[in-house]
DNA sequence: TAAATATGTTAGGGAGGCCTAACATATTTA
DNA sequence: TAAATATGTTAGGCCTCCCTAACATATTTA
């Protein structure tokens, strides 16, 4: 049993701890705003952390990470920054969309992947990629 | 109405096209083997693609593209050859995972990000790849 | 050609993740 | 403090994508 976060669950916890900013408390409305979903799911959602030990929360009460929790969603966390990193360094993806990209990636790349993109951040040889011509690259796609 | 195909959508489209290899026809079975997925369920997903005018298939007979279906079979291929091709020359990782990665990420990636790749990888230097430490990079990741 | 096997379909179901509507509890404010 | 508002929960439902079991059709082969 190896308890696998599925994406949704790393999106919540990612969520969480950008809101709880430290040590704030979090509540269910603000996790569905940010989420962008209705507060019915948020609830729903929290449940499904809580059982799985990542959140802790009382009858209407705001909810907070257990030590699990913050653990996993420390790590969500850094592997976003690494591919946002990457993208935006490497490959001269604009600010947002990499952020985008980075949001849906972390769930499904592999550590190897992350690895590679640490290795090579870590160079931190921009030259290439300086004048990528993405303009070019982008009409290869059609 | 964009008509976004799903990823399973175009996980379907890939395997059809590697599977006709050309123009063979396709059967079900072997889509499901593929897919590692249930014949039944291969049935049932075939039939939204006939709705979405992807593939064509008579009861009991093969499955072949529609002009719109092979179309967009190539563009998900040649999505995913460039991940991995980028995954493997710049970051290093191995066929196997880059693959895998691939597979994933192709769902979710930006056409920008994508237009990186391809500009990175047109300049064709690799030194920097040549030596990362993925070794190290792996274990910040703990 | 009849039986065995391979292939395809149908029916019913389940889990994840979302929704709306209605209701319950808390908090704010007049 | 009573009413208004904000917040949280419950119930029921929908869609996607997968499953198994049972059945239907095709194809092979003895």
């Amino acid at each position: 049993m190896v308890n696998t976060l599925t994406p949704a669950t790393q999106d919540y916890l990612e969520v969480i701890l950008q809101l709880s900013n430290g040590d704030k408390s979090v509540r269910i409305t603000d996790i569905a705003k940010s989420l962008n979903i209705a507060k019915a799911s948020a609830t729903q959602a929290i449940d499904t952390l809580i059982d799985e030990g990542l959140v802790l929360k009382e009858k209407y009460g705001p909810v907070t990470f257990t030590e699990k929790g913050k653990r996993e969603a420390m790590k969500v966390k850094k592997t976003h920054k690494i591919i946002r990193e990457f993208l935006m360094k490497v490959l001269q993806v604009e600010a947002e969309i990499a952020d985008q990209d980075a949001c849906l990636m972390e769930h499904v790349i592999s550590p190897q992947t992350i690895a590679g993109m640490v290795a090579f951040l870590e160079k931190g040889n921009y030259e290439i990629s300086a004048d990528l011509n993405l303009e070019k690259a982008l009409k290869i796609l059609k």
